[in-house]
DNA sequence: TATGAATGATACCAACTTAGTATCATTTTG
DNA sequence: CAAAATGATACTAAGTTGGTATCATTCATA
């Protein structure tokens, strides 16, 4: 199975954020970033592009720049970062959008699995970034 | 996002199985089950197959043949249909397989998603597939 | 003020997965 | 034997993910 909730935009975003997080006030520039997270270059940078465009990293251009965590940062939750990434968690997604359902009037299947979905994505949304950061890494 | 649960596969499955059971002791051809349910025929045909081959249907061949439920059928789980068809649930699968993740001893963003995988599969466990058939489709 | 080091914007590409096809062999009924 | 069914298996098309490549812009500083 390959149902991941997370893909590597976002893991590599939240390394990053955790990084720029224990660098504290200083500026750290995506060249930093690649060579201590060993994260392909342009691959980081989009991200990277990704989180200063959403407000969750300042960006400084020209020499000596890079980023910096903003205030907002640490209130965003992990869900907030997938959704930035991945789009809307729907882990259902019925397969018949337009037309409904043939067979099945009220499919319980998809209920189960939209209860299934409302657990994860509360649980996802429990995950702040602050709280990765003070766990010690 | 597309971290869907169910695939088409599973999804399809889960509607032949659902409307063999409504056909109680009759034997259903993939024929009949592409007419009523429109799925592709060939598609169906392999899904059948493989629910055939895991016991979960028994086959009869030649004129006249098709599928009944075994036994069995009845105590398999939602996430025995999304094994077979989708292999193991693993949602988080950590991207540092071999090499232990470099940055994090005890990483714990890791951890959470583990425990959100781990809440799932409880749930996916515990939809049995008669429960789906009791449930007046 | 020119240069180099940094980010911004954007288009492109390769591998993988999902969904679906196509074909031929085998079995069974009539 | 013929027709109708499943078994086995190889192939294909579209979409997603993970990653590249390129050029433009900004800024510090010598």
């Amino acid at each position: 199975m390959n149902g991941k909730l997370i893909t590597r935009d976002t893991d590599y975003a939240v390394r990053a954020l955790v990084y720029i997080f224990n660098s504290k006030e200083r500026i750290v520039s995506a060249s930093e970033l690649v060579d201590e997270l060993k994260i392909p270059r342009p691959f980081l940078r989009k991200i990277l592009q990704k989180l200063s465009k959403a407000g969750i990293l300042k960006a400084y251009k020209g020499k000596g720049g890079g980023f910096q965590l903003t205030v907002a940062a640490k209130k965003v939750s992990l869900i907030g970062l997938i959704e930035l990434f991945q789009g809307p968690v729907k882990l259902t997604e019925c397969l018949f959008k337009k037309k409904p359902c043939p067979n099945m009037k009220v499919c319980p299947l998809r209920k189960k699995l939209q209860g299934i979905e409302k657990i994860v994505v509360k649980e996802l949304e429990s995950i702040k970034l602050n709280l990765l950061f003070d766990s010690k890494l």
